[in-house]
DNA sequence: CAAAAAAAATGAGATTGTTTCAAGTTTATC
DNA sequence: GATAAACTTGAAACAATCTCATTTTTTTTG
């Protein structure tokens, strides 16, 4: 019944003191002004200014709808600038999942620079181990998911970020550590320590042990990366994790680590966006935050040849 | 280009949760509602919710707008059932103004009875010298005006209160209070005291002075009927003031009064009203509420015959 | 005080926007 | 994979809002 569109004419009507000059600033003819007052006027059963009167007088009911006005109209018009920056991506939404435990190296660096620069975009971190991210993605219950596996899904690009080698960690006086690089079998004698989630998701069993039906003597799980370090250090166990993610306890020599094959095992770690928010400047400029915080954090790190 | 409607469609939508039941709480058909979310989500080139999903989900842009709309909607329906009551009479506005400046007797035990039953009508009281009420009224300015010379008026209905007769305040051993009645000529060795109005709008010249062609050998003015008083009782000049605002005095014994002519001059307050409020319950009331109040003000008080 | 100018109201027709109906498509459910 | 429910779409009916042309009212000015 009473729309925005009358309390902007009583603003206008208020602030230019007349019909024809609300007209103008309205950008109608006064009539349709008129016409418009009239029906309010009608809908209300109250006449909302005296008209044998300039500059024009407010009623009662029309001092109501003015300061409803006063009040609405400016909060209606900042949203709507704000649905305005959101369209044009200049602001919106970042909620991100990472499927890599080990990520907060890189992306906390990259989290801070881009808060400086997009102020205004929501930006959310949510890491949890036992949901499917990519799925959400799809949804928009998420904008951005970093992982290593992607799969191929409508809507969804996935961006490079960088290979990195997945590394045995070993306690520093074990037994392998005197071989050069790690073969499937030697796993069968060994606790392998993972992140609680499901096997096939792991590299160390996508591209190590099931390709050799090898399987550990034993599996234990840990959410914690440091958690991890310390179970290897004293001796309980062994664990495949990224080579930028060990380097840090390599440095300290906490723990030795080794390749996984001759060749090693290799992945790229991906960036998984839906496609409408691809070209949205305020994911670009994510994307390009997040590359070169990667660069530069990993650049100084040990890659164990 | 944004209307309530939409705002009222986001709320819908997020409380019920699906398109068809939202359709039903805004009594429209399910189309309906797809248009005008399409035709808005065009408009501000954004989606609103996510489809594919049960309980449907907002997008941001949805969520900004549904926040809009918690904070909206309500101060719009507040308004717009205030200006219901508005309508009906239920409430309003009572600004009053009086011309008779000795009134506040019997006005303020009425305003605070009337304020009692009538806490959302909103009171005020101006009393001036120097404005003439009855135009302000005319303009709703006013809605009432309490005046003892009504003048015929468009759109304005006058209510009488109660008749009073103007009597010759005069100090306590004045020659005057020898005579029964005091006659025009009477008048024409003394200084008058009045309030400081023109004289057209006075009982002692337009019902007495006037007619009988006299002047008063001097005229001093007062805004305050207690200085008037002391005025008098000081021998300084002679007064002409209602029957009911003299009682105080006359029964301490301050000053005496006597009639003006032999039959007195007499004159009826009335409450002026605009027609338009004239039948509203808030206004209704408060004028039985003044009959009531002036009936048990002015009983007790002493009427010289 | 009357004439002129400005402002506001009015009515009819045009325009635009909104709603419904009917039929299609997609998504969820068993 | 069939069925039901939810949603979308397009066309036409309907309603609203606007403009134009004109009249009425109010204000200003000579």
């Amino acid at each position: 019944m009473l729309e925005l569109r009358h309390l902007k004419t009583l603003l206008a009507l208020y602030e230019s003191g007349s019909l024809v000059a609300a007209a103008e600033r309205l950008h109608v003819t006064q009539s349709a002004l008129s016409h418009q007052i009239k029906d309010l006027e009608d809908k209300i059963s109250a006449s909302l200014f005296v008209r044998k009167s300039r500059p024009l007088r407010l009623t009662t009911a029309g001092y109501k709808l003015l300061h409803l006005a006063q009040d609405v109209v400016p909060q209606v018009k900042a949203v709507e600038r704000e649905l305005g920056r959101l369209a044009t991506g200049e602001t919106g939404r970042l909620h991100i999942a990472i499927e890599c435990h080990s990520c907060y190296q890189w992306l906390m660096p990259t989290l801070n620079q881009y808060r400086q620069h997009w102020p205004d975009v929501e930006l959310d971190l949510a890491s949890g181990f036992n949901f499917a991210p990519l799925p959400a993605l799809c949804r928009a219950d998420l904008d951005l998911v970093v992982t290593a596996d992607p799969e191929p899904l409508d809507g969804i690009s996935y961006i490079p970020l960088f290979r990195y080698e997945s590394l045995l960690a070993l306690p520093k006086e074990h037994s392998l550590t005197k071989k050069r690089f790690i073969e499937p079998q030697d796993l069968a004698s060994e606790t392998l320590i993972i992140y609680p989630v499901e096997q096939g998701r792991l590299d160390i069993f996508k591209q190590f042990l099931d390709l050799a039906g090898v399987e550990p003597k034993a599996i234990r799980t840990s959410e914690l990366t440091l958690m991890m370090i310390q179970l290897i250090a004293s001796g309980r166990g062994v664990c495949a994790l990224p080579n930028w993610a060990l380097t840090e306890y390599l440095e300290k020599a906490y723990i030795t680590a080794k390749p996984l094959g001759k060749d090693g095992v290799w992945s790229t770690l991906y960036l998984a966006v839906r496609d409408d928010q691809l070209n949205a400047p305020y994911m670009q400029d994510f994307i390009l935050t997040a590359k070169d915080t990667c660069v530069e954090t990993l650049q100084g790190i040990t890659l164990l040849k």
